[in-house]
DNA sequence: GGCCCAAGAATATGATCAAATGTCTGCTTG
DNA sequence: CAAGCAGACATTTGATCATATTCTTGGGCC
């Protein structure tokens, strides 16, 4: 996803207020986002513009640009006759994801570890230690964030925009899933690679990093397929 | 507010144009991305909101929504200030493009010759007959189009959505620097592997059209990358 | 050469139009 | 007489446009 530019404004004090001087469009499509792949709207859940509008208080133009980009990135699916909702996985597109991401990922690992500097190495630890806490309080939020974070975080070091690109498009499509997953199952079961994949990228080992990634994203993405192909989909 | 619309039952005068009954929004985001790929709009070249609503005589809702979804896409790009062009495409992309047209095409054309019928290898046939007619006539933008068209069948073929759209966006990112090339180089020096592509789909050995898929790729994107590192760039 | 102002373009709002869905009523039929 | 179906209506929602507002930018003036 393209970060805007360093805001062309004249002053070096940038306020750490994330959220300063924004368009309202790019505001409500992190918001609509970070909805999906982490907090309320559930796969298969309809949404409707003018609920938008009253839920976020903001115009429809907005709304609808937002919409329009998620639709673009497979986030949001455009259900024929003018409804839009949250795509409901499928089982065969588990595996193509899986597919895809076992060579995207595995390179972006790889790239990453040629590139990382020590305070990279440093904020990864940094987030997996959180992921690790998140684990161990079985806070659900936290966790799906503290993961994602970990992984885009790997992307971004691997200075490969368009691989990174597709990776984070993936993202939006098994974000839904990988949260229901994750509430059914709890925190608790999910061993992670996450601790192999930063010693081999101490050490320099640029493959056994791609083999660590590779490996942690099949357990996530099995874990999702075998509860699609369960009984009981979502209520 | 009481007026009982008329039931389009008194039906008679439908006009056979495919473009019938879509959205202002679609349709302008379909003219866009023709435009983009095959067309007017050269890499580096502006696009503005209220341009395209004079060019297209359309109003700014649709246009601007026709610019979120490409701008995700990466067929546009935001340039900061409140500025949208059509991307450079820089070196270091081709060699990641690269990178995933390799595992996505070879695999999607692996796929397509699994799932190809009669009727679907007639057709590509067709289409790259049609290809070879552009290519003996010069004629650019119908060997653009029947080039990206073989390739989109293929794609359908596979029956893999979610790879079929990567494949698709990765288009959007290469297509017009390749216009740029062909125009410089020509379309008679564009030898494609299309023949061995075909004759591997028609006798079943999945792994040869992967292997000729990739091939013919590969060709097409080194020239790119060569254009692209080669002096002059265009302007 | 720096600052101010104006023009133009993009952002955002609300209103308006059209279409679709869901409901309700009335008629028909068993 | 009750139940089911059909047709119209009303409400909800999406699509589009015209307009106000803000921000950037380029030129003119001091």
């Amino acid at each position: 996803m393209s970060i805007p530019a360093q805001k062309p404004g004249t002053d070096s004090a940038m306020p750490p207020a994330s959220a300063a001087g924004l368009p309202a469009h790019e505001l409500i499509y992190r918001q609509l986002r970070e909805q999906i792949l982490f907090g309320e709207i559930a796969p298969g859940e309809a949404v409707t513009i003018q609920g938008l509008c009253l839920r976020l208080g903001a115009g429809m133009t907005p709304v609808r640009e937002a919409i329009r980009r998620l639709i673009a990135e497979g986030a949001l699916q455009f259900q024929g006759n003018r409804r839009v909702t949250v795509p409901q996985l499928q089982p065969s597109h588990v595996g193509e994801i899986i597919y895809a991401r076992q060579w995207l990922e595995s390179h972006l690992a790889l790239r990453a570890t040629q590139n990382a500097q020590a305070s990279d190495l440093a904020q990864l630890a940094l987030i997996d230690q959180r992921l690790d806490q998140a684990i161990a309080r079985g806070e659900l939020h936290a966790y799906l964030r503290h993961n994602y974070l970990f992984h885009a975080t790997i992307y971004s070091l691997a200075d490969a925009p368009v691989l990174a690109n597709m990776a984070e498009g993936l993202w939006l499509r098994f974000g839904p899933s990988l949260r229901v997953m994750i509430g059914r199952i709890g925190t608790q079961n999910q061993p992670d690679k996450h601790k192999d994949l930063l010693a081999c990228m101490r050490t320099g080992d640029a493959e056994g990093a791609a083999r660590a990634m590779r490996e942690d994203m099949l357990q996530g993405m099995e874990q999702i397929r075998h509860i699609l192909e369960s009984p009981g989909q979502r209520g």
